[in-house]
DNA sequence: CGTCGACCTTTAGGAAAGCA
DNA sequence: TGCTTTCCTAAAGGTCGACG
């Protein structure tokens, strides 16, 4: 561990000490390295947050925007023009490819590349071009798919890149146009929900976690890890309001086995969403954090296990 | 060098569970 | 009750090191 990991467990160490005090028990950290592992998972998440920080303070290669290069990576790209103060709609567009197609583990970007570059055409699928045709864009899909390799993230790997529905990546840019073009541009799209939210960040997450239902394929996850990006990367002012535990399978299992001793106990997911709210608040960590720690946690409680996926 | 098997990846399919 | 979605699940397909 790093020493400036240990100065953070250290700090956060007390305040959760201090929620047991004030709330009773976690009865998931009762045994002796349950603890320990929690917390690190904490850092680790945080360092997540902190890694869009870093990336904005050093320099970014133009290359991160370029399907065509090697070092194509459409979160450095979006932070990349976030930064320049351009291309805000691009930006949002990768970040939606990033989420619909994922990270490999090995192969990276490739996946994303592929789709985002049109096979190395020099016409590639920017948002305006997309935003034009949808309907031209799946088709290129189903003409090209053979030829796309499907190396896509953990979180994705129900994703189909052919046919119609339900988990079709066609069905999911068609959809997504449709719910950005109701206010034509996304900083519209975020301002709108930003104006009905009276500028609450957290209000405004709730409003678009909601109509972002209209999107093929977003389910919870979908969502939740979109609208987090959207926000980290500071492309709108967004902050998850809960850890929407909701339809979540990880995270719910963790909040169940942290707060009751037990993967599978009996407490609804809106009490553990609202305790799991609070428990945030006493230890200051945002629930995107909390969302993600309390999922790799569940899966290995005494261990400390990084998440590469 | 060939075989075995443990483990990892990929992929399609579908049952459980929430929601109207 | 029908519709939708799942940081699922199971089965098939690959990889790779141990071993004779």
């Amino acid at each position: 561990m790093r020493r400036g990991d240990i100065a953070l467990i250290n700090q956060i160490r007390p305040l959760l000490r201090h929620y047991i005090v004030d709330h009773g028990p976690l009865r998931g950290l009762v045994q002796g390295a349950h603890e320990d592992a929690f917390l690190e998972q904490i850092v680790e998440s945080l360092r997540r947050v902190k890694f869009v920080e870093s990336v904005r303070l050093r320099g970014i290669s133009s290359l991160r925007a370029n399907p065509h290069s090697d070092l194509f990576d459409p979160i450095r790209a979006a932070i990349m023009y976030v930064k320049e103060g351009r291309d805000h709609d691009e930006a949002c567009w990768l970040v939606f490819l990033s989420t619909l197609i994922g990270k490999h583990l090995h192969a990276g970007w490739v996946t994303t590349a592929q789709i985002y570059g049109a096979l190395g055409d020099r016409n590639i699928w920017s948002f305006q071009r997309v935003q034009n045709d949808p309907m031209l864009f799946r088709q290129w899909l189903e003409a090209h798919q053979a030829g796309i390799q499907r190396k896509v993230g953990n979180h994705r790997k129900y994703l189909s890149l052919s046919g119609t529905k339900p988990h079709a990546a066609g069905s999911a840019v068609e959809t997504y146009v449709t719910w950005v073009n109701e206010r034509g541009t996304h900083k519209d799209l975020f301002d709108h929900a930003l104006q009905q939210a009276n500028q609450n960040p957290m209000a405004a997450f709730e409003i678009l976690f909601e109509s972002m239902t209209a999107v093929d394929t977003f389910g919870r996850t979908g969502r939740f890890d979109y609208l987090t990006m959207i926000g980290k990367v500071g492309l709108a002012s967004l902050i998850p309001d809960s850890p929407h535990l909701i339809g979540a399978t990880g995270p719910l299992a963790g909040a169940h086995l942290l707060f009751d001793g037990d993967k599978k106990s009996r407490t609804s997911a809106t009490v553990l969403d609202r305790k799991l709210v609070e428990l945030g608040n006493a230890i200051q960590v945002r629930m995107d954090v909390l969302e993600d720690a309390v999922c790799n946690w569940q899966k290995n409680p005494s261990n400390f296990v990084p998440f590469r996926g």
